[in-house]
DNA sequence: TGACGTACTATTATCGATAATCGATTCCGG
DNA sequence: CCGGAATCGATTATCGATAATAGTACGTCA
């Protein structure tokens, strides 16, 4: 396979590359990432593979040892509830924080409804999942605090959500319950009023989560 | 000065010596890092300075662009005050949900209360940072999200907390109020009943928090 | 004089090699 | 056959040097 990586800044291309094996099982959790196989692969020397890894190791995504090297950090379902939970928090908090929300606002995250359920009706997923993630990271940015917005940006929730709409799409009853959610919740975001929208978005997040249950 | 680091791992001692500093001010926001004068301080090789700076990068605390250099990037009081609201969203989190809280974790807690209060009595501020410091951190992890522990000790709370509480000292009414409203608090968390315990962590925090205010 | 291009300097990005360390295996005396 | 010391292979940590790049200072030409 051919992922030499040629062009500019090589240990941002390889950390993008190990981000996403990490988070969609390339890598499973607790597999040492040995740094001479990667330069290989990669073509590259050891030292754009270590900054690589310590910049992962910043991000908690994997963690090393002295001399015993780096190894995968795994999202089993434990920590996986547990990041649902933190952004669970992280959008409430935006909604009690900031709702009602300024027309501004709601009209970005109407766009991205549109947006979903366009691609929901022409049966293309992949570009509801990224209207889907991208009102939920509306949301957090509606709530103002821009400490938030980096630490969903560094939960990678970009990846980690598609992937587990990815699954939940491969499933019974696929996307078309979390359209209908959407839907409802972004009346109630529209109404005003921060309980039934919490609620609501508590039911999402919920539904998606279950993605990774067994 | 003698900043040579000899023992084990240049690259994590480097690491905890840059983040002392940017957290502490020595490096100003905006400041660049320059790797061979950080490498020539430290006596080591550029290599170790690359990857220290990389793990900072991946925690947020400095920014780099390709071939312009790693900047310092501030926590300028907007910042601080988000953080604040992130670790009070913590804990709040963790005493709405496992409130009350169980023997062993009132034990602890407990323990942390009467160490800050043996140190203020012999106005030693330095063991009363580190056991209120223990106290909060004590709170995060009776909420039993391990991934929010994670984040607490991501955003630096060691080394921020004892800054802030360091200045509340040397201020007019210093650590008394804080000592006092500790002993509340604990009161709330025994009695079980979370919205007092709120109410009181939150002024709690706000108090700690104006230690950044000008 | 002033706009423009060009060499120079400071700094980062990457390399290839060496030292340090760990884990497993082998070898040996009992 | 067994316990432990010595050794070997694999891997990480660090080094010193080189290549690549951005910003700057300067000189040239109109």
């Amino acid at each position: 396979m051919d992922t030499a990586l040629k062009r500019v800044c090589m240990r941002d291309r390889i950390r993008d590359v190990l981000i996403a094996r990490i988070l969609d099982g390339t890598y499973p959790a607790g597999l040492q990432l040995k740094e001479l196989s990667l330069a290989r692969e990669f073509n590259v020397s050891q030292a754009p593979i270590r900054e690589a890894l310590r910049e992962l190791e910043g991000t908690g995504l994997v963690t090393s040892e002295r001399y015993r090297g780096t190894r995968v950090r795994g999202a089993d379902s434990v920590e996986m509830r547990e990041s649902y939970e933190l952004r669970l928090m992280m959008e409430i908090h935006a909604i009690e924080r900031s709702l009602p929300f300024p027309a501004e606002t709601l009209g970005k995250l109407q766009a991205c409804m549109t947006g979903m359920k366009e691609s929901f009706a022409r049966g293309d997923s992949e570009p509801y999942i990224d209207w889907a993630l991208d009102f939920h990271r509306s949301l957090v940015e509606a709530g103002g605090n821009g400490t938030f917005l980096k630490l969903w940006d560094s939960l990678h929730w970009d990846v980690r959500g598609r992937i587990a709409l990815r699954r939940l799409a491969a499933r019974g009853a696929g996307l078309a319950p979390l359209v209908a959610m959407h839907e409802t919740l972004m009346n109630r975001l529209r109404a005003g009023a921060p309980a039934p929208a919490v609620a609501q978005l508590t039911a999402i997040l919920q539904t998606v989560s279950q993605a990774f249950e067994p």
